[in-house]
DNA sequence: TTGAAAGCGCTAACAG
DNA sequence: CTGTTAGCGCTTTCAA
């Protein structure tokens, strides 16, 4: 198969490339009836620019970097999902890679997505991630980079996020509503952002309702497995054998707490509540069902890949450059695991 | 800031641009000390090769592209990771794109990915696809495609394949060893290539076992849904009332009759045996713990992508290419819902 | 209204 | 061992 290029449609229509390249893009200087010819011509034979030589004298790839911690996680897969429609409705197609939740792992990757010459990354920080030099050097190159999810607030880009600290505070608010008193509350690491906004938000509800915060009720899991919360679960009546509700800060970990106290013949939500954190699709089939915090990760895509292809314009046009912050707002989803209201 | 380009770095060392390219990809005709020259300037500015020029000439942009179906989906994403991994390690990127099931969206995805010059495509049929022009189009077109997971026979290229018929063949033979005699049969839509397989496996289990097939034992779910499941739940009893296991196609589906079964204090596995296919993540935390045919997505990505890595290296050196079909062994995972052998 | 020409950054055949 | 040169396919300025 031979390729189909500007010069021979220009050839086999006796005018020059200039011409074909500009009627193609339907420029005021070319005539009609020329453009009709060339258009005509170039559809019959199927003639797709080289896109190589397109983003060489353009300067742009239309291809973005997105760059993930786990893909094999609902709502990351969700994200890409955004992202990847948002993109494509906008002309853009999108490189995606894992982080591992490495530091590592995204040092290299952006520097792979840089190679490729992406027009701008969407990010979310790793869990490891310790500095912020790596990107910020992004930012000082030119390459716009948008933070979602997982970020920092000492790095200066555009973000979306979702509201933690409510989506928490809603969550706890929800339990004491629903009469409990004694709230354990089991945390992921604490390093990213999202985790620690979580907690405050858990934090800050006791407080609003006078119930004394107990530090005690607080456990920390640092990885997000299933096993977690099985094992959590002992340890956390041992220590507390009136507690009524535990809140986990994702729903996997909730699922494992919610199978321990069946075990244990412990009734949800009679004699403790359990609310988890995601809206993941698996809270809707364990018994009980596992009220939660709906995450909408698809929107979360759609909005990054939106502000990334703001910049690409900003940018392209000089104009000065303003960060933004989206907060995406949640929603409390109840369903059988806490008491009706 | 400023792109440096070879002919930066070959004008402030006062050589040729040619001697700067030949030295940084170490070519045997420029002296070991230039090499060095170049190499360190080239390393003290950071030097990065502007890929769409390297692609332009190269005619290849060492990015592939892969559809997937639906990506909120356990299986995908492990493919998803599996074909990213691979391709990294092989210097390689890959832009994702989803079919959503539509053959419509199928053949739109394949023309953005060939828009962007991808030098191959992975790729897995949605439900949805008719006829396969397309894709034969594509192979005419010398773009080399690779077929996983959902494939049509009636395509000539490198395929990779879960050995569906085998696996569901051992899941019924799993059933029968332990002790199921009248096993209904919950088979996915009509057309993908993995349904039927899955469905003839199961016959042929119950052939050899001198079991003889009964139609009305089968049912057909045209949505992957788990309130599928749920809902077939009643047909199936109510159409054979001395059914001992009920055998799905998929886990998500399986689940639902889990979930169905309890509601009707049907004890599984001692009343009937469920068993899934795909070992998905719920599989492990449904309650009994689902068993399942473990179906391993990240190697069939990482096998797909070296088979599409391969055609490419022939195709480059002009080899006469081979098309090879892999099938991916797979396991009977027994957990709570069967009985013990 | 059209075309000539330059150039994006890189590679490789060829000459010196 | 090094440099000259042509050219990948496209866009865009400037001249005709």
């Amino acid at each position: 198969m031979f390729k189909v290029t500007l010069k021979k449609i220009a050839s086999t229509l006796g005018v020059s490339t200039a011409t074909v390249s500009k009627a193609l893009k339907d420029y005021p200087d070319i005539s009609e009836k020329t453009k009709r010819k060339v258009r005509s011509l170039a559809k019959s034979l199927d003639y797709k620019p080289n896109s190589f030589a397109q983003s060489l004298r353009n300067k742009e790839s239309k291809i973005i970097g997105l760059i993930i911690p786990t893909i094999v996680h609902h709502f990351f897969s969700n994200i890409l999902n955004g992202v990847i429609d948002a993109a494509s409705e906008n002309g853009y197609l999108v490189i995606t890679l894992l982080s591992n939740e490495s530091y590592e792992d995204e040092k290299n990757k952006i520097n792979l997505l840089l190679e490729k010459n992406v027009d701008g990354i969407l990010l979310s920080l790793s869990d490891k991630t310790v500095n912020y030099k790596h990107i910020n050097r992004l930012i000082d190159g030119n390459v716009p980079v948008v933070l979602y999810d997982k970020i920092s607030k000492s790095v200066n880009c555009s973000k979306v996020i979702i509201n933690d600290k409510q989506a928490a505070f809603n969550a706890t608010q929800y339990l004491i509503d629903t009469g409990c008193k004694k709230i354990a509350h089991i945390r992921g690491p604490l390093k990213p952002q999202t985790t620690i906004d979580r907690f405050i938000g858990y934090k800050k509800a006791l407080e609003v309702n006078n119930i004394p915060f107990d530090k005690t009720l607080v456990y920390v899991s640092d990885s997000l497995s299933f096993e977690n919360g099985y094992n959590l679960v002992l340890k956390i009546i041992n220590d507390h054998h009136d507690v009524d509700a535990i809140f986990s800060f994702t729903d996997l970990i909730a699922t494992g707490v919610l199978i321990r106290l069946k075990e244990l013949d412990i009734i949800v939500p009679d004699q403790i509540s359990v609310m988890g954190f995601s809206n993941w699709f698996l809270s809707k089939i364990t018994s009980p069902t596992l009220s939660t915090v709906d995450q909408p990760g698809y929107e979360m895509g759609r909005k990054a890949f939106t502000l990334l292809y703001n910049e690409l314009n900003i940018i392209r046009n000089n104009e000065p450059l303003i960060h933004e912050v989206i907060e995406i707002a949640t929603k409390v989803i109840p369903r059988n695991s806490t008491k009706k209201k």
